[in-house]
This record gives structure tokens, C-alpha cells and sequence, in this order.
DNA sequence: ATTAGGG
DNA sequence: CCCTAAT
């Protein structure tokens, strides 16, 4: 096997010295390689220099004097797309991957973006021209005019940061007059060294984490950075630069203990093993096995190197001391697992949740209370399964609380996944009080439909266009009706409220609680814009719920072409000012549904679900294809479960349907509010899906 | 505060 | 639609 070169990131500086990245510009270089699925760094130097930017005839081209590396001046002339018409249909002047075009590895990276706009201010010609409208429009820009000629430009220009000459995101929210194109010069250029380069900069990982190297009793806090770099090769088999001596012995330490909990302990290493010592206790030393054992180190370093052999960025800050990233303690940070085979790397990788943990938790304390540990092999591997590998890290006596975590692999990395108590955060559930209110004394576990009252009582006013009675006068300032709700989704956790309940029982006196409980329901009642609605038939009842709309789904399509798929807020800021009942969030939201529709639409998924014409059927297909335009343009995939959750509600879509639990495509409110008593439940836990009532608008 | 994703 | 992590 050989070994592996970790690339660091340099830049080339005007005079040709090379200095290492930035971490900001290491993100940025991070964001080419993801959006560009290249492996390769191209080399791409300072074009600070940019000497004008021309438009013409709609035709923006930026000419810059690019000194390579070498010293010599390259000349890059890029065009970029014209500009176009109706800028909903014209493709967005992000233009990428310039860089690839030459052969120097030398470019521009460039980025004209439809979306934001250049702040042209002052009596500038070029301002007065375009100021009218609130699209770009390029006939207005007459003849060729040299940006750089603009004085206001200039100043507008001037006034920026440093060097980054028209990166124009901090000057739009001021501008009065939002016509032009945001144009993004990314001045950071850099170095992609590889092999035995003769830059020093670049570095092999030929070591391996050698424990011999750690004699004897060692305490972290003794050691100088000196020693404490020294006991960081031995621990990770690798250099480190920081001099920070807290991260250090914090990696040191969590290295060693493979846990995260290192924080406010002191350590001493003897034999291999971390002895923790808790500074203010001062007890006797808790011991703890070195969990890490070498083999396992040397198996997550070799699963690194076997899954990842391409780049290594040391994101947490190896050469930079820069407090933020220090901060950043989590191991899975020093074992990137980049998995060539995944698509998703457009995706954050998540750490799991807290629910995420709880949930786990309460599993793993109930099924295993120690278990063999597992190995960790599964670091190597991204696509491990999510099953906990419980590990309990042996820290008995004492009455500190032992430090149990366990192994998770999460995006590849192996994370140690604290337990963590599991107490209830947050507000408790909405229908915990109605629970208490019936059955004071025994919570039952199974929750029935509640009567609407509670519902009638929780509905309010809202300043602005809420509807009382959405079916009688559905949005009236919209004069249409809406699609079909595309919920489905079920309500949150059964276990939480379970959990709940239980924990009721252990806790407060349940007059407490159910004070507790009024007082939250007060608060809802007043903060939220709580659509509610009751159906004649006691049909289920959704709160927070609004229908989409015909025209609210073009606005945002409308809003996503003009924007793009991401801009949420600008999208919720310009074209949804008047919707104060939809969110970004919303949008967003939305628009992973319009995606889903629109690509359950193609033949092979729609074969595929076999399924009639629902659902996605009540969008206008031209907007389900604008959709499929939309998204392509901005290389979004399907959602991964598009045959799933297309189906609306209505009688049996998708291949869900787990119909013995009465799991369709929306919970109904029985399971949310619940209502005691069993006998009720008789009409009412007849599971239905809820079919939109009022579709019919159109289609 | 925004955005992405999972539920 | 909600929740929460990440940024």
C-alpha cells in the first residue's frame, strides 16, 4: 500500500510565494470539489487583477490578468452566457469549472449569478438605466460599457473588503435599485501539490500512530506543545501544527479514550492507558481502559486511507489556530470519510439528532447492558449500518457518572455517540394536557381522537390572513383553492409521548404538570397562526396546516427560477411578502414536494408505482415539468423517496400504505391529540387518509 | 438567521 | 408541517 499524501492547500501569492490556505478558503476549495465531483485542485492564482468587465449586447465577459505561477501573465478572456430575456427562462450565468479549460491548470473561477445583483448607486448612467424594473434588463445597458468605467462601480467596489473585487452578496440588501448581475470573482487560488513535491508545504503521513512513543506516566498538562505534539503523532500517527494546548490534549485525549467527553478532566497516560482525572473532584484517578486500542486506531487510519485516498483536509484547524475550528472538537472532524461512491456529497453529513440519541438510547438501555463490545471496523466503511454498536467504556466506582458512549457511524466516520439523559427538552407535547385533564391519575398509552373542542379553543386569530373556516371561504385573498394538501407525514414520535407520560408519572405532582401544561397551551394559543380546521365528520384535524395554492405553487416556482433552488428567504422575501404563514422553511418544504411530484412524474417512477394519476396529478403538469426543468438546472435530484411520498392522500397512491397500523399518508390527529377513553375510538380510529377536501379547484 | 434534511 | 443540526 502506498502512502497516502495528505494534500494541503497553499496559495500563491501575488509575488509568487506560497502561503497556506485559509480555512476559509479551504471551505471554499471544499465547495468546488463538491459541486464539481473533482478530484483534481486546479491551480488557480490571483486574478485580483481583474481589468474590466465588459457588457455588451447583453454579453458580460470579464477579462483578467491571471499571473500564473510562473510569473507569467496569462490572458482569460471568459465569455459568459448571454443574457436572456424573461429571466425565468434563461439559464443562470453560474458558470463554473472555467477553470478546467486551461491547461495550465491556471483560471478564473467565475460565477455570474442571476440571482443577486449587482448595487449600482449614485447617478451613474449605467444605474439610471437599469433601475426601472426589478429584472435584469440588459437592452437598457446600451453599447459596451466598461464596469470599470462606472465611477459609482468603482466606488461601490472600492468600498469593499480587501482585494475580492465584485463579490457583491454584502452590497445587495442596500440597494435601491436590484438590477444587474451578482458577479463573483473568487480571488483564492490554489495549489494542488502532490507526489514528493518539492514544496514543503506538502507533507506525507508515512507514520502510524506508535504508542512506544508514549512512555512511562505521562500528564498532558505537563507537557510543553513541543511534547504534546510529539504525543499527538503517537496517538494519531500524524503531524499537527496547532499549538493550542487545550486542543491538543483534548485530541490527545479523545483519541485515546475514543470519546468525546474529555472536556473539563485532566489526564495522565501510564501504559497506554488514559488515566482521567477530574481537576475538581480530585478523587482518586478513574481509570480508563485506553478504549482505542492500536489495532483500531490503525483500522480507521486504514480505512481512511482505503476509502479516501484522494484528500485530507484537516478541517479543524491544523494550520490555523483560529478559535472557531479549534472549538471543534468531534472526533468524527479528524476522520473524514469521503465516500466515492455516494452521490450525496452535495448532503451535510448529520450528526444524528437528539431524538436521534434519545431514542437509541432508550433501545440500547433496555435490550443491552453490556454487551460485548463491537469493533469499530465499521469506520472504514460509510455504508455500515446505523445499528449502534453499544461500548460502554468501563469507568465504574466512584459516583461519577460513567461516560457511556457508543459507537456510531455516521457519514462514514466512526462517532462516539454519547448517551445522554433522557429528559424531556423543549415544551411538552401539545396533548399531554388534555390527557391529564381526563385521566389525572392513569396516562393511558393509547391515544384517542380528542374532540375538537380542544382544537376550537386552540384556533385564534392571526393578524393576518388566517382563515377561520377554511372551507366555507378558503383564502379569500387568494380566490383560490388549494391543492391538494401533500401531507402525509406522520405526526411526531408515539415514543416521545410515551416517554412523556412516563416520565410524568416519576415526576411532579401531576397538579404541577398540568399547570405546566395550561401554560403552554395558553402560549399556543396565542403565538400560533394555527390553521385549524374541524370537519364536519370529525375527520381529522391538522393544525398549522394551510393548503397551497395554485398561485402560491407558480410563485414559487416563478420564485425558484428567478432565485434559485436555496434561496428560501429571498424567495419568502420577494415573492412571498404578503404569505406571512409561509416560511422559507415553507418553500423549501415545498418545493421538495414539488420535486418528488414532478420526478414521480416520469414515466419509469410513474410505472413504477403502478398508481393512477394522483396526487402529483392535481399540479398543473407544465409546472410539474418546470419543475423538472428547474430542478435539473440546478442539479437537484429526486428526493430519494419520490415513489414514496408522491401519493398524496388519496385512496392508496404509493407503495406506502402499511395499512394493518392504519398508517397512511398522513397521521390523523388521533394520534397526535389524544383523547382517553377507550370507547370513543370507535368511529373515530377509523383510519382514514385524509383526502383534501377541496381539490377541486383545478386540473 | 438561514438552510438542509429527516421525520 | 415540525424539528433540529449545520452554517
Amino acid at each position: 500500500m502506498v502512502d497516502p499524501v495528505v494534500y494541503k492547500l497553499v496559495r500563491v501569492d501575488g509575488d509568487g510565494r506560497i502561503v497556506p490556505a485559509t480555512d476559509d478558503e479551504v471551505m471554499e476549495v471544499d465547495e468546488v470539489l463538491l459541486e464539481e465531483n473533482n478530484s483534481e485542485l486546479p491551480l488557480v492564482v490571483d486574478v485580483v487583477q481583474a481589468e474590466g468587465c465588459i457588457v455588451k449586447d447583453g454579453l458580460v465577459s470579464v477579462r483578467n490578468n491571471i499571473k500564473g505561477s510562473e510569473g507569467t501573465s496569462t490572458n482569460a478572456d471568459v465569455k459568459v452566457q448571454k443574457l436572456k430575456g424573461p429571466l425565468e427562462e434563461n439559464v443562470p450565468l453560474v458558470s463554473h469549472g472555467v477553470n478546467d479549460k486551461f491547461s495550465t491548470q491556471v483560471g478564473v473561477e467565475m460565477c455570474l449569478k442571476p440571482a443577486g445583483f449587482l448595487k449600482l448607486s449614485g447617478p451613474s448612467s449605467l444605474a439610471a438605466g437599469t433601475c426601472s424594473s426589478s429584472m435584469p434588463d440588459f437592452s437598457k445597458i446600451k453599447g459596451e460599457v466598461c464596469l470599470k468605467t462606472v465611477p459609482s462601480l468603482r466606488k461601490t467596489v472600492s468600498s469593499l473588503p480587501e482585494t475580492v473585487p465584485l463579490v457583491s452578496h454584502a452590497v445587495n440588501d442596500k440597494c435601491s435599485t436590484q438590477v444587474g448581475v451578482e458577479m463573483c470573482l473568487k480571488p483564492a487560488g490554489f495549489l494542488k501539490l502532490s507526489g514528493s513535491s518539492s514544496l514543503a508545504s506538502a507533507t506525507c503521513s508515512s507514520s502510524m500512530p506508535d504508542f512506544s512513543k508514549i512512555k512511562g506516566e505521562v500528564c498532558l498538562d505537563n507537557l510543553s506543545v513541543k511534547e504534546l505534539h510529539e504525543t499527538f503523532r503517537a496517538t494519531f500517527g500524524r503531524e499537527t501544527t496547532v499549538k493550542d494546548k487545550l486542543w491538543l490534549k483534548r485530541r490527545i485525549a479523545m483519541g485515546l479514550t475514543n470519546s468525546c467527553d474529555v472536556a473539563t478532566s485532566t489526564f495522565i497516560i501510564k501504559d497506554k492507558k488514559l488515566i482521567r482525572r477530574e481537576k475538581i473532584e480530585g478523587g482518586a484517578p478513574c481509570e480508563i481502559k485506553c478504549s482505542k486500542s492500536e489495532d483500531q486506531i490503525d483500522g480507521i487510519f486504514k480505512g481512511r486511507r482505503k476509502d479516501s485516498p484522494i484528500i485530507s483536509f484537516n478541517k479543524a484547524g491544523d494550520e490555523q489556530v483560529s478559535g472557531k475550528r479549534l472549538r471543534k472538537s468531534d472526533v468524527e472532524e479528524e476522520y473524514i470519510c469521503e465516500d466515492p461512491h455516494t452521490n450525496e456529497h452535495t448532503k451535510r453529513v448529520r450528526k444524528p439528532t437528539k431524538r436521534y440519541i434519545e431514542e437509541l438510547s432508550e433501545v440500547d438501555n433496555s435490550e443491552s447492558s453490556g454487551k460485548p463490545v463491537p469493533s469499530v471496523k465499521s469506520s472504514g466503511n460509510c455504508h455500515s449500518d446505523l445499528k449502534p454498536q453499544v461500548r460502554p467504556v468501563q469507568n465504574v466506582g466512584l459516583d461519577r457518572p460513567a461516560v457511556v458512549t457508543r459507537q456510531e457511524s455516521f457519514g462514514g466516520s466512526g462517532v462516539q455517540v454519547p448517551y445522554v439523559s433522557r429528559v424531556r427538552r423543549g415544551r411538552p407535547r401539545e396533548n399531554f394536557m388534555p390527557l391529564m385533564k381526563f385521566h389525572p391519575g392513569s396516562m393511558g398509552m393509547d391515544a384517542k381522537p380528542v374532540t375538537k373542542t380542544l382544537d376550537v379553543c386552540v384556533s385564534q386569530p392571526d393578524s393576518e390572513n388566517v382563515e377561520k373556516d377554511p372551507k366555507a371561504k378558503l383564502a379569500p385573498q387568494q380566490s383560490e383553492q388549494p391543492i391538494v394538501a401533500e401531507r402525509k407525514k406522520e405526526e411526531k414520535q408515539n415514543t416521545e409521548d410515551k416517554e412523556n407520560h412516563n416520565e410524568a408519572k416519576t415526576c411532579n405532582s401531576v397538579a404541577q404538570q398540568v399547570e405546566t401544561k395550561n401554560l403552554d397551551l395558553a402560549e399556543d394559543n396565542s403565538d400560533h397562526n394555527v390553521n385549524t380546521q374541524s370537519t364536519t365528520k370529525g375527520e381529522p384535524i391538522r393544525k398549522h396546516h394551510r393548503a397551497w395554492t395554485l398561485s402560491e405553487v407558480t410563485q414559487l416556482v416563478e420564485g425558484v427560477s428567478r432565485y434559485g433552488a436555496g434561496r428560501w428567504s429571498e424567495i419568502k422575501r420577494l415573492g412571498f411578502s404578503a404569505c406571512s404563514y409561509r416560511t422559507s422553511v415553507d418553500l423549501k418544504d415545498k418545493w421538495r414536494n414539488l420535486l418528488r411530484a414532478s420526478f414521480a412524474h416520469s414515466p419509469a417512477v410513474r410505472d413504477m408505482t403502478n398508481s393512477k394519476k394522483q396526487a402529483a396529478a392535481t399540479i398543473p403538469a407544465h409546472i410539474l415539468l418546470r419543475v423538472r426543468e428547474l430542478a435539473e438546472k440546478y442539479s437537484q435530484v429526486p428526493p430519494p423517496d419520490v415513489c414514496r411520498k408522491v401519493g398524496g392522500g388519496r385512496g392508496g397512491g404509493g407503495l406506502r400504505r402499511k395499512v394493518g397500523g392504519g398508517v397512511f399518508g398522513r397521521k390523523i390527529v388521533s394520534q397526535k391529540v389524544g383523547v382517553v377513553g377507550g370507547g370513543v375510538s370507535a368511529s373515530s380510529s377509523v383510519v382514514r387518509p385524509i383526502v383534501n377536501e377541496t381539490r377541486s379547484g383545478f386540473l
